[in-house]
DNA sequence: TCAAAAGTGTTCCCGCTACACCCATGT
DNA sequence: ACATGGGTGTAGCGGGAACACTTTTGA
């Protein structure tokens, strides 16, 4: 008595990518113009089809890798949608990926190739589809994350300041921190090293720079230890 | 210019629930024996093909009803599985909801029907492809949300006693809790009445009767509030 | 010497935790 | 009268929030 699957409904399923990034002091997506119809010229998310032989995650990989150059990124699979009629030409069911990139480190040849564009998050274009709908969902996302976990870090050079850190919390948690807990909150976390090294472009004193020790933090997580900002 | 969808891979799309209930003092989850190959005989979550014309809710929805007869239910996505061969008959991506539902309120007869039984938490049997997987996202997201949502009473009865809800959130978390602690908490968040109603099943003295006024918390909820045990 | 950002400590308060005894009732 | 579960208060501690001045150095 086997299951007949042939009777069943299949359906086109994509991966959608909404890639953040940040600079200087605000956070950032990245979009593509739309070269194709429907709603070509628009601005979407950048997005893919899922073939038969790879899974959510390395579709998402793909896509991203496609438009960036970049591999090995912090990506999270965030939600399916699925309502009928979200791609007028087809049957399609979306699922969502969050990446956090380091914006320098992408391949800008790549960006034109694909005319994609960062924008300020505070500044986002009308989006195709429910695109805005995966945005909310991924910023709810990642502020709840960067809060429990130390993914914000993915977002900045290797070697960062305390302002930059501290700017990077702020403009994802969308308030206003005070230096000086926020200082004394991440070091007591203990899983930054301070170099010896100072950054000499933000202010003539100039400020220390620092690392995220991720084996220290691994260690720390495995004795019970958990992030908290 | 318009893209040609049809040469892209489609694919089967399922839901598959994990249903959970909450019964005396054990979470249970609810698994139904498969009647058809492949793994005909063992035991899996409930589950189906999307369709057509339904989202990946109504889907989930229309699982869940078919096999408790119940509708209105808390329902939240959980994730979407994508593995190659998670099923080996065909290449199937699967989106996992998890369902709360009163443990007391589902139809009998359905659950005969489809040879369904409750589990124990503790005391799962093996379960077919990545369906364990799935089971452990939703125990930790189920962990997350009744810390930070009120929907813990959705496993209980309207009615409830204090005992009733405190072993509710123990076993959830899966820590013992103080009970002065735990009543001081529940009772400041003010978002339960107390009813004049004993319960005398329990002890010679009865325990009082609470229930959870969900208009309240949803008017507090748009004032600022933020629900937290 | 001044402008601009970096760096640094203390106090207060609230919320969490730990903890033990009396109450009501049916048998 | 006793056994069973129901119900209640307090003290101490720790972590988070508020808050302002000194340092460095290039121009």
């Amino acid at each position: 008595m086997d299951y007949n699957y042939n009777q069943e409904d299949k359906a086109l399923v994509a991966v959608d990518c909404i890639i953040f990034g940040f600079d200087e002091d605000d956070l950032k997506l990245l979009l593509i113009k739309r070269g194709f119809e429907p709603e070509m010229g628009k601005w979407s998310l950048m997005g893919g089809f899922l073939k038969k032989n790879e899974t959510l995650d390395e579709a998402a990989n793909r896509v991203l890798q496609t438009l960036t150059g970049l591999d090995e990124v912090y990506m999270e699979q965030l939600y399916g949608f699925s309502k009928i009629d979200r791609d007028p030409v087809e049957r399609t069911i979306s699922v969502a990926y969050y990446a956090l990139i380091n914006i320098n480190d992408h391949n800008p040849k790549l960006l034109d190739q694909h005319s994609a564009q960062w924008f300020s998050i505070g500044d986002i274009p009308p989006l195709i589809f429910d695109h805005h709908e995966m945005l909310n969902k991924a910023l709810r996302r990642l502020r709840r994350r960067t809060s429990t976990n130390p993914v914000g870090f993915e977002l900045l050079p290797k070697k960062f300041t305390m302002r930059q850190l501290q700017k990077l919390y702020e403009v994802i948690l969308d308030e206003e921190l005070d230096k000086r807990n926020f200082q004394k909150k991440i070091k007591q976390l203990d899983v930054l090293v301070k170099l010896k090294e100072k950054d000499m472009t933000s202010s003539r004193k100039g400020s220390f720079l620092y690392e995220f020790d991720k084996e220290k933090y691994e260690k720390k997580v495995s004795d019970g230890f958990t992030f908290k900002m």
